[in-house]
DNA sequence: AACTCTGGCCCGACGG
DNA sequence: CCGTCGGGCCAG
């Protein structure tokens, strides 16, 4: 089979990669049956997963292979070395033979293949011609859609001219790809229940029991399947939603298998682990053939064969999703815990076995876990699935990928495009360490570099506090100083006096760097067209709605990129790069503080890219953050003025009063999640008392009124009045117990607890415990009584944590009390 | 195999 | 009794 080199080029994918004098491109996707190569793979842009290694005595051999269509040369920019390098790309109708075909890259194309169906599938449901949602998955350049109030947002024109010529094609082509509408996704959510075995989870690599229970939801459909098993049908006709009863398994499985098959995304809540493994394993089990199973497993996902699988707890689980798009609003990771936090719900609670519910409370426990699943997704105008997308097309990596790796392998999926796009080479990791290593020492013992600077707070109340905020500090960096891997200690004599304060390294004059350029086009259009058009009123609810999206999938990205340089497994992993980062920003807030001094302005506290002045003027902040533009080449806007700020004497721990009574807690151990809960009320009622105080002399009152607030908590807990649920402290466990070597903290040693008595306890659970009198001094909440508790330790834990927010306000909690009270409380 | 970074606070375990 | 360290959570 031989093809045109012209028509190989349409298609091509793979890209450049290159070890020693052997440099070469590999390729894939010819698809035999179709007799053609996917276009719509070249325009998503990227598979690292093909690359392989050959040295050029095997070229020899390969040539005369028969899936080998044609070996050319071609040449690419070696950003590395500032030059053009020869390479050569193998062109063939088989992927597997020169990736040598080992189980992951099997896996990897067969879930390509899935992919293409179901944006295949995605057209066909909607009337589209094929090309319509390439284009839209692709990055290809599209008109901006929506014409752009000049006064709220920058255009892009506007942009455009505030830039070097160098950023303007990455601009545009973002600006075009942004602002594309989002298009919704047909889905159904399915859940599953399996009896369990005797006190023990079924395992999905030998499912033993029968599956009871399938449930989907979906807009148009809500049913559930369920095995009779001998159980009485009473009740089941009279739901308000179809229940199908099965007198056999496999029935009853196929029945699922076709369910599955009517839509192209099904979403579940640990699917990947669980539900879909299970059904797979399971169906092989009773009989069922491979080609009536349109699920496909992988080494860690589970996927299917025509269209989209996504597990929302692999999505949610990930960090930058929980901080950056949801802002912290849930920690545990369970359907349940993340469902109260986003959407007030909560998983039906049942007595004993799941196996022994008659079926009406089957269906309903089954229903209601696919219901919540369902709806994870389409809260808030189905913002997940938005993010999905949005993400997808800034990553150039498809949804099913994106919903289960980390920031960094987007970042890598990006970065990779990128290359291609220009016609350059990725560097390898031992080309990346030759740039160096760290050349300052950090903070924390254990760390590589040293990071942002952290000024010691001057302790006490301040009203009208300004703080002053570097927008988008890092990314700012990366892009005015021109960091990126090959841009730092790049090779040329000439650009080695261009030296990063507090660091050895230097970085060029000669060229813009990639990195540079890419995250400093994001940056750019994030902080001036897609934040203030979140805000801007004139425009419709949708269009608002798709640019909050934007602006969370490019915060994430943003924030991101910096880490990532510093992060060992990361495809750009470039130390250097990282800590001239940091060191940039410690040098702009010292310089801006500087500036302060000079022009007469009180510095209170700052950290990292953000300060607190002391009653500045508004033309102090104007000339502050015009010196900032001119001299550091960095925005420095306010962003936001306090009533009053309370510091205590440590970093990272203070809380102010905004003008219309907000509270903004930052630190203070009140707040955290794992404080029990009856101390955040206290704590909170303290800072309700707090937030109303106008001027000096209100806080007198304010102090009587927490004196008798912290009266009435210790009466509480020495009289034993408080429930044992509102005292657990809630931990979550880093890794599973028998990991824990050397030291059991408390959360660990009720884990253990719990597994005595048969609990089973996965990393990521949070554990609920209470500090007791006797050994082994906790208890899992489930199993303690309020005469279990240890009042004192109580005591002990609100003493630190209200001094944190009473040491700012000159007065102690001892002093509050008075000794004489706390003696009394003592020991009454 | 793991899935962005460093700085900082607090608690409790552990070892001398 | 005290210093150190592991662990967790948070700020940025």
């Amino acid at each position: 089979m031989t093809r045109s080199v012209e028509e190989m080029d349409e298609s091509l994918l793979a890209s450049a990669f290159y070890d020693g004098d052997a440099r070469l491109a590999v390729l894939k996707f010819y698809d035999q049956k179709a007799g053609r190569f996917w276009h719509w793979k070249d325009n998503t842009g990227h598979r690292p997963y093909c690359y392989t290694r050959l040295e050029r005595s095997e070229l020899g051999a390969i040539a005369d292979r028969k899936d080998v269509v044609e070996i050319v040369e071609e040449e690419k920019d070696d950003l590395l070395n500032d030059g053009r390098v020869k390479l050569r790309k193998i062109i063939t109708t088989d992927p597997l033979a020169i990736g040598g075909g080992n189980d992951s890259i099997r896996d990897k194309i067969r879930a390509w293949e899935a992919d293409i169906k179901y944006y295949e599938n995605y057209a066909y449901d909607r009337g589209l011609r094929m090309g319509t949602y390439y284009r839209v998955s692709s990055g290809v350049v599209i008109p901006v859609k929506h014409d752009v109030p000049a006064k709220v947002a920058m255009s892009l024109a506007e942009i455009l001219k505030r830039n070097q010529p160098e950023f303007a094609p990455y601009l545009k082509e973002w600006a075009e790809l942004l602002g594309e509408p989002l298009c919704d996704f047909r889905r159904v959510a399915l859940d599953i229940e399996v009896a369990n075995e005797a006190g023990r989870l079924p395992d999905p690599e030998d499912p033993k029991r029968p599956v009871i229970a399938v449930s989907f939801f979906s807009d148009t459909e809500k049913l559930v399947y369920v095995l009779r098993e001998g159980k009485d049908t009473k009740g089941v006709e009279t739901m308000d939603y179809p229940v199908k009863v099965f007198e056999d398994e496999p029935t009853l499985l196929r029945a699922v298998m076709a369910k599955i098959m009517d839509y192209p995304v099904v979403v579940t809540f640990n699917g990947d682990d669980f539900d879909l493994r299970y059904l797979k394993h399971r169906a092989e089990a009773v009989g069922i053939v491979e080609s009536e199973n349109p699920i496909q497993l992988e080494r860690v996902a589970s996927t299917l064969k025509h269209g989209v699988h996504i597990d929302l707890y692999q999505f949610f689980r990930n960090r930058s999703i929980q901080v950056y798009a949801f802002s912290n609003r849930y920690t545990d990771h369970t359907l349940n815990g993340i469902s109260e936090a986003l959407l007030n719900r909560s998983k039906i609670e049942f007595e004993g076995e799941i196996g022994d519910l008659p079926l009406p409370e089957l269906a309903n426990y089954c229903l209601n876990d696919s219901q919540l699943t369902y709806e994870l997704t389409t809260m808030g105008g189905s913002v997940v699935m938005k993010l999905l997308l949005v993400i997808s097309r800034i990553g150039k990596m498809p949804i099913n990928d994106v919903s289960r790796l980390g920031v960094s392998n987007w970042i890598r999926s990006m970065l990779f495009y990128e290359h291609r796009r220009l016609g350059a080479l990725i560097p390898r990791q031992d080309e990346l360490g030759e740039k160096g290593g760290a050349s300052s020492q950090a903070i924390i013992k254990g760390k590589k570099y040293k990071g942002g600077l952290v000024i010691e707070p001057k302790p006490g109340i301040y009203f009208d506090v300004s703080v002053l905020d570097f927008a988008s500090l890092y990314p700012s960096l990366i892009k005015v100083y021109n960091l990126s891997y090959e841009t730092v200690n790049c090779p040329h004599e000439e650009c080695k006096d261009n030296v990063v304060p507090d660091t050895t390294s230097w970085v060029c004059r000669r060229r813009k760097g990639i990195t540079s350029l890419v995250t400093g086009s994001l940056r750019d259009l994030r902080v001036s067209h897609y934040k203030p058009l979140t805000k801007d009123l004139t425009l419709s609810k949708e269009d608002r709605e798709l640019y909050n999206v934007v602006s969370q999938g490019l915060k994430v990205f943003l924030n991101a990129t910096y880490g990532a340089m510093g992060f060992e497994t990361f495809a750009f992993y470039c130390l250097p790069v990282a800590e001239a980062t940091a060191a940039l920003g410690r040098y702009a807030i010292t310089k801006t503080i500087g500036r302060c001094g000079e022009l007469g302005i009180e510095v209170l506290y700052g950290d990292t890219d953000s300060l607190f002045l002391k009653s500045p003027s508004a033309d102090q902040i104007a000339t502050v953050s015009r010196w900032a533009d001119g001299e550091l080449g960095v925005e420095l806007d306010l962003d936001k003025v306090y009533r009053y700020v309370a510091f205590s004497s440590r970093k990272k721990n203070y809380f102010g009063v905004l003008p219309d009574g907000t509270v903004d807690i930052r630190g203070l151990t009140g707040k955290k999640s794992q404080t029990p809960d009856f101390l955040k009320k206290i704590f909170y009622q303290a800072l309700e008392t707090l937030s109303k105080v106008q001027t000096v002399d209100d806080f007198e009152k304010a102090r009587t009124n927490i004196k008798g607030l912290l009266a009435g908590m210790i009466g509480d807990l020495k009289g034993r009045k408080v429930p044992v649920e509102e005292l657990a402290f809630n931990v979550m466990m880093g890794k599973t117990t028998e990991k824990y070597n050397g030291t059991t903290p408390q959360h660990v040693r009720a884990a253990k607890l719990l597994e005595d008595r048969g609990k089973e306890i996965k990393a990521g659970e949070i554990i609920a415990y209470v500090k007791t009198k006797n050994p082994p001094f906790v208890k899992p909440v489930e199993l303690a009584k309020v005469e279990d508790v240890d009042a004192e330790k109580y005591i002990e834990y609100a003493h630190s944590m209200f001094d944190q927010m009473l040491d700012a306000l000159d007065f102690s909690f001892d002093e509050l009390m008075g000794a004489t009270t706390l003696d009394f409380f003592w020991s009454g």
